[in-house]
DNA sequence: TTTATATATTGCAATATTACGATTAATATT
DNA sequence: AATATTAATCGTAATATTGCAATATATAAA
């Protein structure tokens, strides 16, 4: 049905699977490198730098804040953008648990 | 449209977006990470494990598998599966390049 | 106050995902 | 061979995602 049943998972799997979600889209990707790269933050360029719409590049910055990982502010008429570096950090700390769990030694598994 | 334009993007993007996705629904998660647990290969035991229909795990298996981070093998009636470690520690790789940017120094950037 | 600029929101069409019942396929057991 | 067991596949319904045109909003400039 389209409908994921979060509640037979627990709030670990959740979580992570909500992270890995917003990074299961290029454009997400894409836009977090170009903040992570530009020190200083940004805000309509994107909608260059990335070929997308204006409205679908707001709809990814929208979704990558409701998640916390960026922040944004307005300046006049702009709004900037920028990682949320303390989220990032923590968000970070739950998808490396993930990812360096111990593969079992047994050479081939079956 | 509900399609992606890959074109638009680099391939080590939409290689990071690709891993993201099949981390993106916590049915998939607790799989990987039941399968790390047990040392031994499981099979459908994972139908029992988690709450979801056979068809569904099914389904999950492949996509897994699709992307090479589990491999199965036939045991008789039954399939068992592992974690494929060479194509992990390889997407690990390419994950953590992602996560691990160098976040911006600048106290607070807008 | 009018006009320009930048971003957000709305509405919608196209496509993708999730879940599962029904069925099929493949091997084991009797 | 007939039957049981296990997993894969097919078909389909419900829901989610993506992308953008049109529009709304908010601030700046004239």
């Amino acid at each position: 049905m389209g409908l994921a049943k979060t509640e037979m998972f627990t709030g670990q799997q959740n979580e992570i699977a909500l992270f890995a979600k917003v990074f299961g889209h290029p454009a997400r990707v894409s836009i977090l490198q170009h903040l992570f790269k530009i020190n200083s933050c940004v805000c309509g360029d994107l909608v260059n730098e990335i070929g997308l719409a204006q409205p679908t590049i707001s709809q990814h910055l929208k979704e990558l804040k409701h998640l916390g990982l960026i922040k944004g502010s307005v300046e006049g008429t702009s709004v900037c953008y920028c990682i949320n570096a303390e989220n990032w950090t923590k968000m970070k700390e739950t998808m490396l648990n993930f990812l360096n769990q111990d593969i079992p030694q047994t050479k081939d598994c079956c």
